[in-house]
DNA sequence: GTGGCCCTGTGA
DNA sequence: TCACAGGGCCAC
């Protein structure tokens, strides 16, 4: 479900209502959810108070007092979600944990919980130190961030690279965070077709995409990311870019530049969806 | 680099 | 019944 938009907004959620928590209980509905075992897992957070929440690529971290970790990744269908007090079971809720009261502002805020819900049991969850966290496949292999990187910064990336420029956009060691939606929207604002070769687009085409790519990030972070069907924010509504999409999910449908029918491919075994009347031909054919 | 594969749910 | 879905890993 969630690329950088949606797992930023999750963060950010999560880091509105649990700083300042200790934890006190975690129950594992489903132990393949986690990548510890439970007793691990429960001893890994025990009695640790929650400092800071973040995101790094797709996947939600906290950090614990004691040099402590705490990540997420959601995959396809997973969502972290902060239940009312009476709220009722949701299924496929895999991962429970509970969270002492906190006083905010001069006020006694009650205790909370934090629930991990994953129809598709792709997603991960992960507790150890953050020695452990980086030696993770995910987060050993994760490149820049997307935000971080000027347009400039951003071409160098992809410059000289070999293969298709959509499958190098959803390799997360290049760039990380940008996932199947963010990349065919970016690539259509930046009018270059997602089967280019990066090796023939000119510095300044990338150039433009590294801004595409920042633009369409940073508004979707704004409507609180895209619900297809899954994602839910922290607090359980969805999100609102999936609104302004111009070309996922649209395919067949007019160009929302041009007029002309939207096409569609595979590439990196993902759907793809583009203009290829806008975007012109490849750079070499 | 590409293609299964890990799963459940949904819609054609 | 089948194809497909916001991802990433590992074997060809």
């Amino acid at each position: 479900m969630p690329e950088l938009p949606e797992a930023e907004t999750v963060a950010r959620d999560l880091a509105a209502a649990l700083p300042g928590r200790r934890f006190e209980s975690v129950q594992v509905n489903r132990p393949r959810s986690a990548l510890s075992d439970p007793a691990a897992l429960e001893d890994a957070l025990q009695g640790r108070l929650v400092e800071s929440v973040n995101r790094r690529g797709k996947a939600v971290v906290f950090a614990l007092s004691g040099e402590g970790r705490l990540a997420f990744h959601m995959k396809m269908s997973g969502r972290l979600h902060l239940p009312e007090a009476d709220e009722a079971p949701i299924k496929h809720t895999h991962l429970v944990f509970g969270f002492s009261g906190r006083e905010s502002g001069g006020v006694i805020e009650p205790p909370r919980g934090l629930w991990f819900i994953d129809p598709r049991t792709f997603g991960w969850c992960f507790a150890g130190t953050p020695a452990e966290l980086d030696a993770l496949t995910y987060f050993r292999n994760l490149g820049a961030d997307p935000l971080d990187l000027s347009p400039a910064a951003f071409a160098a990336q992809y410059a000289n690279r070999r293969g298709r420029i959509k499958a190098l956009l959803l390799n997360q060691s290049i760039i990380a965070g940008v996932g199947n939606i963010y990349a065919d929207e970016s690539l259509f604002r930046a009018r270059i077709r997602p089967d280019a070769q990066a090796q023939d687009i000119p510095p300044a085409k990338l150039a433009r995409l590294g801004k595409a790519v920042r633009e369409v990030l940073l508004e979707s972070i704004a409507c609180c990311g895209s619900t297809i069907s899954d994602y839910r924010n922290a607090k359980g509504d969805v999100g609102a870019f999936q609104n302004r999409f111009a070309v996922y999910g649209r395919a067949g449908r007019p160009c929302p530049r041009c007029g002309k029918p939207l096409e569609s491919t595979r590439i990196a075994g993902r759907s793809t969806v583009f203009c290829a009347s806008c975007a012109g031909q490849p750079e070499k054919p």
